[in-house]
DNA sequence: GCCAACGTTGGC
DNA sequence: GCCAACGTTGGC
């Protein structure tokens, strides 16, 4: 069993998007990163849970947990011409990126901001507190899950 | 295989 | 909306 972060553009699927799929919850499409594809591919299993982090937004932050409930399978967006993450390189045979499927588990209280992750001498080593970080899949070690755990209301 | 140009991410 | 920090692309 591991932990995740994972990053998610609030305008275009936050948390409350996630709950509103209830049990089946939904697939993690869009990733077109290699070394996130990587650990999507290999790493993150059924079982796995992350922490949902809101991107791009007012308040930047961890705002959830979720549960991976499949490991990866090939995104289906890379194959359809009309979706923005059309990969004209893939084919079904061989395919390039990959999703899991994960479902709501709880939403916290109020956010754990960025701002506020950043001041904790213990999760400096999270790739996400450091400068110019653009992964949008990071593992995070059961002690970080658990320190930021307790700071969750 | 180098590297300049370009595109994207994401905090601010 | 700006822009720093990366990642990717493609000419050579």
């Amino acid at each position: 069993m591991a932990y995740w972060l994972f990053k998610s553009e609030p305008d275009t699927f936050g948390i409350d998007d996630l709950k509103s799929r209830g049990a089946k919850g939904e697939h993690w499409d869009g990733v077109r990163n290699y070394q996130a594809r990587n650990m999507l591919r290999d790493e993150v299993k059924k079982g796995d849970l992350l922490f949902f982090y809101h991107s791009n937004c007012e308040v930047p932050g961890i705002v959830g947990i979720a549960e991976v409930i499949k490991s990866a399978f090939p995104d289906p967006t890379q194959f359809n011409p009309e979706s923005k993450y059309y990969d004209p390189k893939a084919t079904p045979e061989n395919p390039r990126w990959f999703c899991p499927q994960v479902k709501f588990q709880s939403k916290f209280k109020s956010t754990i901001s960025l701002e506020q992750l950043k001041q904790i001498p213990a999760l400096q080593d999270m790739a996400l507190v450091r400068k110019g970080n653009r992964l949008s899949i990071m593992p995070v070690s059961a002690d970080q899950w658990q320190f930021i755990l307790g700071l969750a209301q």
